[in-house]
DNA sequence: CTGAAAGCGCTAACAA
DNA sequence: TTGTTAGCGCTTTCAG
């Protein structure tokens, strides 16, 4: 029997034995089972430590011989690098936190996808935060939070406003959306609300709609979202020679549709008539949609209706709703650049970042 | 100037000065600022690592002034605990994953969102993981894990089965959901599809509707969950007498709302006559609605509609959709408590566990 | 190009 | 009740 190299038969058998019983060798080594090691890999493979490193991590100049031997010794024992005790001693994670309301909400769940998504792309795991309507919980996302778990966050605070997040020093790089806090020294991604709502209410305008809704205000909400967009809404109308009409903008007991529903089912019961209705969200939308049919009015026939955020509620409602599109997938990708430049070292002053949107025209503005 | 106990006026300034700046002290301290470590605390307050270590993690049997003491070095330093040198040492993360498809689809928003709430009921943390219609991405899930990433995975599969999950020998401890793959050897939630189904078209039957669509199979999908509805299916039409026709099986092109909407209109159009769907999910119930409004049909005037996963649009369609009511809350629940009971060690067979259902009744079905 | 040794920050035995 | 010591598994100097 023939055979070459330096490999002799024994160890060919040896090897197979190996190969079939993992649990075996690893008593055999004296290990306890169950957990495969950087230094089992090299006792088997016969080289240092470092060497095993090396070639899990794909350092180059490592000569194809050993390169293969160290292979084999992976795969044999089944080896899985142990990303706890590498983070110990980088002091980094791959990890960042996506601190977003919730995630069952379409807009946070369509910018947790695309986050998701360009995360992957650079190798970073997202580790999704919900703060849930509650101030503390986001007050947490910022404070008190434990050494070591993500290298940065990516918040979309709803409740903190600018002045709370500029005063706390949080122990890792942040990146803000949304347009409830934008302090001068924190990193900041958002769309201009207020060209976006004034381009909305263009829209309407120029179908010559006159009596526009705007709806509407959340009691109790304090965030700037909301001024923004009303601010728009002010100087379309302004720009066109309507004037303003305090009663238009209507105001809502919560963030659900049903809230929207009522409000807008109110107002027509009242006596208010309107052509047109500008909404803070999709969901909104889809509540005046359902307030509107509920009293007889057709939209768009008699009232056009105007969404926020075209999640993909817009295309499931019924008419489907014309809605104001922020590029999320360019949110996500800037939001996690420049993330990833403050993970890397950056510490300059706040950049605020601008997206570019447009406006989906579908059913309920034809 | 009097003062009692054992502080010095030199002392509190000292404490005071160091109250102020952080990075003085541990500078003074010859540590490389921005990282306060157990050991500095134990420094600056005078006692061993293992005592501060106590006090951090509420161990009992600390003496009070010891632990004022240490709280006051805590707070003093700002210290944060390490998490990734804890889970080095106790081998564990307190993170679980979840792998599904997507979480900007309804149902598994709302999934990730109960799952999310649960487990924070335990201090535990969830990573989703998104395996977005890859087969390749749901192997990935089980298979090559780096090690200590996580302690567990809840994992629902769409496109591996039962024998290749059964094949693979995850180095995690995995509770598996939905109907795609069960296999013997794993924990697995899910609700009785088949009885759904049945009750499902009972209440269609119950409403005088005798020609049922089911919508609908989708091409290329071989998954479980499809099986099971059209087997209750075709078990309450036949338990009532009625004939089964195979044309009123429809099939679609993919999961999305709009492969629903053009199979439903394609099968009106081809002369198709029904009064009643029962739809694979809410998504598909969305698309007959537009697809049966498209065609002049009112719902549920002339046919009805059912929905499944009673998600938020099953609120948001109009008309609202009656629907197949997971108790999702509960899938969370038992998947959660399945998950860390292997966790602790249980090693027993794979549990498989039945979570209720109910059929939650709106406008597509009155 | 590869090996030996130090140590990341913490907890867990074991002592005291 | 508190202190001491020895690692957890890996990367990273620094030698060779």
């Amino acid at each position: 029997m023939a055979y070459s190299g330096t490999t002799s038969p024994i160890a060919v058998l040896l090897a197979l034995e190996i190969g079939r019983n993992r649990a075996g060798i690893l008593l055999a080594m004296g290990k306890r089972s169950g957990l495969v090691r950087l230094a089992d890999v090299a006792e088997l493979a016969g080289v240092s430590m470092k060497t095993v490193s090396n070639v899990v991590n794909n350092y180059p100049h490592i000569s194809p011989q050993v390169q293969a031997r160290v292979q084999e010794a992976i795969d044999q024992l089944g080896y899985r690098p142990n990303v706890t005790a590498r983070r110990l001693v980088t002091g980094r994670t791959g990890m960042v936190a996506l601190a977003i309301p919730s995630v069952d909400q379409p807009y946070f769940s369509e910018i947790a996808r695309q986050v998701g998504q360009e995360a992957r792309r650079h190798g970073i795991r997202v580790l999704i935060e919900e703060t849930l309507d509650s101030i503390e919980a986001e007050r947490a996302v910022l404070k008190d939070r434990e050494e070591g778990l993500v290298d940065g966050i990516i918040f979309h605070p709803i409740h903190m406003d600018t002045l709370e997040i500029a005063r706390l020093k949080p122990n890792a790089p942040v990146v803000l959306l949304g347009e409830s806090a934008m302090p001068l020294t924190t990193d900041h991604v958002m769309i201009q609300n207020v060209d976006a709502a004034r381009e909305g209410v263009e829209l309407l305008l120029s179908q010559g709609r006159r009596r526009i809704v705007f709806l509407g205000t959340v009691h109790g909400d304090l965030s700037g979202a909301t001024d923004f967009r009303l601010q728009g809404y002010q100087e379309a109308l302004l720009a066109a020679g309507v004037p303003l009409e305090p009663e238009l903008v209507l105001s809502t007991d919560g963030f659900a549709m049903e809230n929207a529903l009522d409000s807008i089912t109110a107002a027509v019961e009242a006596g208010l008539e309107f052509d047109g209705v500008m909404c803070r969200d999709d969901l909104f939308a889809v509540g005046a949609l359902k307030g509107l049919a509920g009293s007889g009015l057709r939209v768009p026939g008699d009232v056009a209706v105007l969404g926020w955020d075209d999640t993909a509620v817009a295309r499931y409602s019924t008419p489907t709703l014309t809605s104001i599109a922020p590029n999320k997938a360019e949110i996500a990708r800037v939001a996690l650049e420049l993330l990833r430049e403050r993970m890397d070292g950056y510490a300059g002053v706040g950049r605020h970042r601008i997206v570019e949107h447009k406006i989906v025209t579908r059913e309920s503005t034809l």
